[in-house]
DNA sequence: GCCGAACCTCAACCTTCCTTCAAGTCCGTC
DNA sequence: GACGGACTTGAAGGAAGGTTGAGGTTCGGC
């Protein structure tokens, strides 16, 4: 069985066949047809999947993440040095993200001290990082966990 | 001046008029109205406001602010230390989530090494413990940073 | 008392990441 | 070859957190 109907990749790999479409829509994954007009996805299609799942995770919309997959090599099935040279990508995100939540930790924990959540004079509402902050991308998007899975 | 316009409201708590009526809507601030039905605030809701704001850089929805809020008095207005219960609040919750984006980070690293990405054998592809991770809330959502301010 | 800036409401729209539905087709097993 | 489950497409919906616009009113300074 060298190929996946849409059912199998998507019990395989855990996500929802509609998410699978999405993707596919988007440029993320690709298939084949059969002469009956069904989609068949090769196995390495679950690892792509997980590479999309992951990097979710990690912070990166949909487009970012098609972005990354692009610069794979089309001519054959990515190795793991090509997903390693991706996902090496990743660690600069997460300690940036670690970073700044520790600062707003550390901030909430003085201004825990002082009680007073002003505008002008408390470090937590004045984050005068934040112009580069915005953009990095979220941690963990909530909404989508309602159904799915 | 002990009442703001809503724009004057808006510019010195440093968020759009639009996002205020928004706030307002969803009931997390409160106005009251000129004989000629604008709405009048109170100085009190610029603290209101840096609260929403920095509740939102910690990952709680509107509607988390909102529950929050409603548990301050409602006869008077809100002392440092009634801010200081609150904010209090969010410290395990920073904490989780500097766990969490560790224990990625860490897995990342471990797989790096493996180059894995596998569903079935790679710790990264298992979230184990995502059940209790989502749920937690979005660091920082990117979306709304576009226009807003 | 006039004028422009600021305000009002309500509805529609935006983005991301999907899910759901309807109406119809295909696949594989008995 | 029939049956039911899996698949197809496209459009619409949904949630969060607002923004934008239209059409109209009010405020405050000269």
């Amino acid at each position: 069985m060298t190929h996946l109907t849409i059912g199998h990749l998507a019990e395989r790999a855990g996500v929802a066949t509609s998410a699978i479409r999405f993707y596919e829509s988007k440029g993320l994954i690709s298939s084949v047809r059969t002469t009956g007009n069904q989609r068949r996805y090769e196995q390495s299609t679950l690892r792509r999947i997980a590479f999309i799942r992951t990097a979710q995770r990690v912070g990166l919309t949909l487009e970012e993440i098609g972005a990354a997959l692009a610069t794979l090599p089309d001519g054959r099935t990515p190795t793991k040095s090509d997903w390693h040279r991706l996902s090496r990508a990743w660690r600069p995100r997460l300690d940036e993200q670690i970073e700044r939540i520790e600062r707003l930790r550390d901030r909430l924990d003085s201004c825990i001290g002082c009680g007073c959540l002003s505008l002008k004079t408390c470090a937590l509402s004045n984050p005068d990082d934040e112009a580069g902050e915005w953009g990095t991308g979220a941690v963990f998007l909530e909404p989508q966990r309602r159904t799915a899975r």
